[in-house]
DNA sequence: TTGAGTTGGGTAAAGCTTTTCCCATGATGA
DNA sequence: TCATCATGGGAAAAGCTTTACCCAACTCAA
């Protein structure tokens, strides 16, 4: 294996010192901006950091100004779809700032997540981000009375933390919207169990906005049931098993479920969009793509959440003051072929 | 927002060495097992630091060792399915050594990623580790001349680097030799762009075992194409176009292709598997199991790779020789409905 | 009793940066 | 000419750990 030559090691403020004919305290303070000197001597102090390409140890700093420039995120979420594009946003949020992110997927072990948590907590993190991949469900280890502040997102934190979260109402409301804007009238939901939050969450905004146009004649129930794909092909063969009008949409929790739903309506020759809309939710877009035809779907926009945690942590860190409980971040909606017409933001 | 109570600050081995009555020089030694001391000392250090909590300071042991325990992992994965199990599994081999991983996830931007990387050496990370999502694609950032080891994992690095991949031919291989061990005859290949090597390498390994079976006839050509749904249903249309008895199998790329094929096949009134048996790739278990009837398929073992390439991280950091050059891990097929007969491991 | 060898534990330096003082030097005003 | 002040830059400490080295006390043998 190729291993880099001992060579020289990386130089130090000392080497720039030298070669500057300065003190170390003055190249410190020339690279940041303290102190007073000359206008030469500073500049003198630049070339020669230029040239040995100097870059300060940030253990060195981190020791002196008990600020580690560094952040752990914790998920439990270790093949979803959901934690990745969160991590995305928070290390393009933090970079900026120099911040580094230590990533650390713990599942159900709770020996390993206390392991993790140490050890992050031995490198002297700045603070921890939680991203779990459900908002009901708390990660196995004790973040209470840390040392640290930390801001969790996706997943929802005690009530005296910030906690990052979709808003999963405006979602759901913006799909049911946009199918009434559409001009149906008897718009079907279904959604995965409802011992998950957000399909009760999601569920209440369909009802409240079917409600508010008056569209509740019959009064409709929420279709709950799994996460997948068979499940919307269940739920369209019992919707179609039943009396009177068929449904014109079906908004569903999530897109696995709205491609069952898709294939189940193509399957008894219902057209979609024409006979029936659909729109789905989370515009996971390898998903949403494939449907005959392209899925509507709710976008949660995660990086952006991950970004606006990162960044919300950074203030906290930095001593700003932030106001604690639940951010939401609105959703946007992402109108391909299945529902119709073209694009509605509006909610 | 809470904000921790500045409250006292972490022990130092100062307030240990205070407390059981000795030098810090003994508490270092009695906590890390060098010099010589009574029993009697050794446990009066070992329960004042249980009663201090104390940790060391990983900034402070790694400015003095010039090790920081903390290595970079690189990757250009932001959405897709593969970086994610690796990752766990790079964080999972190494966490038990106290290492932590400093995540990074760069896309085209190489200025980004430039940022990334300086970030990282700031810190002095002990190592990196490059994740890519193609084998054949570089990121955008030269990790050349770094002073620090490099290891690669899916993605392959120069000559004189380790790298880490799924053996391709093996798991095709497995793939093939499973369907004509079920006794199937005509055997397609449906699969990706050609100019993706991991298409061409699983391609070759069909070719060669169908040739070793001696079932050329007629002389098949993989179909490639696009790595989607989509494509596999064109495949299916084109297969069954062609003169002549139709495949009673295909082997497929990736678990995407095979869904179209098995759509494909359920909308011509084909029995999978009694007619047709079909075989997917990358055992992407929320597509697999959501195909009617759900897909056999080979697996990767990212999370496996991901462990080993971590391990060989740190065995090249603490300068054991590890010999340069790609290393392959097996595949492992996973037998699903979709073709027929139950289990087989062997090659 | 003296010298050497052991034993137990302490002192201090190193690792790198930041920051607080502090000291020259030169200029200015009286 | 002397006191004062601003300016430019340096010395040193702090931050926490590890380790090389040293010293004191004790044991044992001659």
């Amino acid at each position: 294996m190729r291993r880099p030559v001992p060579g020289e090691p990386r130089a130090t403020i000392h080497d720039v010192a030298a070669r500057a004919g300065v003190s170390i305290a003055t190249v410190s303070k020339a690279l940041n901006g303290n102190g007073r000197m000359m206008d030469e001597t500073r500049s003198r102090v630049l070339l020669a950091t230029e040239e040995l390409n100097f870059r300060p140890n940030a253990l060195a700093r981190g020791l002196h100004s008990k600020r580690s420039f560094t952040v752990g995120l914790l998920t439990d979420d270790v093949y979803g779809r959901f934690a990745l594009p969160v991590m995305a946003g928070v290390s393009e949020g933090l970079i900026d700032h120099g911040v580094s992110v230590f990533l650390c997927t713990i599942e159900d072990n709770a020996v390993l997540a206390q392991s993790h948590l140490d050890a992050m907590m031995d490198k002297q993190v700045d603070g921890i981000i939680v991203a779990g991949k459900r908002v009901d469900r708390m990660l196995p280890v004790d973040l209470q009375g840390l040392p640290v502040p930390v801001v969790y997102v996706m997943s929802e934190g005690p009530e005296d933390y910030v906690s990052f979260r979709p808003d999963e109402a405006q979602g759901a409301r913006l799909a049911v919207a946009h199918l009434i804007a559409d001009g149906r009238q008897r718009i079907a939901h279904v959604t995965g169990p409802d011992r998950f939050r957000v399909a009760r969450e999601r569920a209440a905004a369909w009802q409240d906005v079917l409600a508010e146009a008056g569209l509740v004649d019959p009064a409709p129930a929420p279709m709950f049931g799994r996460w997948s794909e068979a499940w919307g092909h269940e739920a369209v063969a019992d919707l179609w098993a039943r009396p009177g009008p068929h449904p014109d949409a079906v908004f569903c929790g999530n897109d696995q479920i709205a491609r069952g739903v898709i294939d189940a309506l193509r399957e008894r020759g219902v057209q979609v969009p024409a006979d029936v809309a659909v729109v789905g939710y989370d515009n996971w877009e390898i998903m949403a793509n494939e449907t005959r035809p392209p899925l509507s779907s709710v976008d949660m926009n995660l990086r952006e959440l991950g970004r606006q945690a990162g960044l919300t942590l950074l203030a906290v860190i930095n001593g700003e003051e932030v106001a604690p409980g639940i951010k939401t971040l609105p959703c946007i909606l992402r109108v391909r072929q299945s529902s119709g017409r073209p694009a509605t933001r509006a909610e």
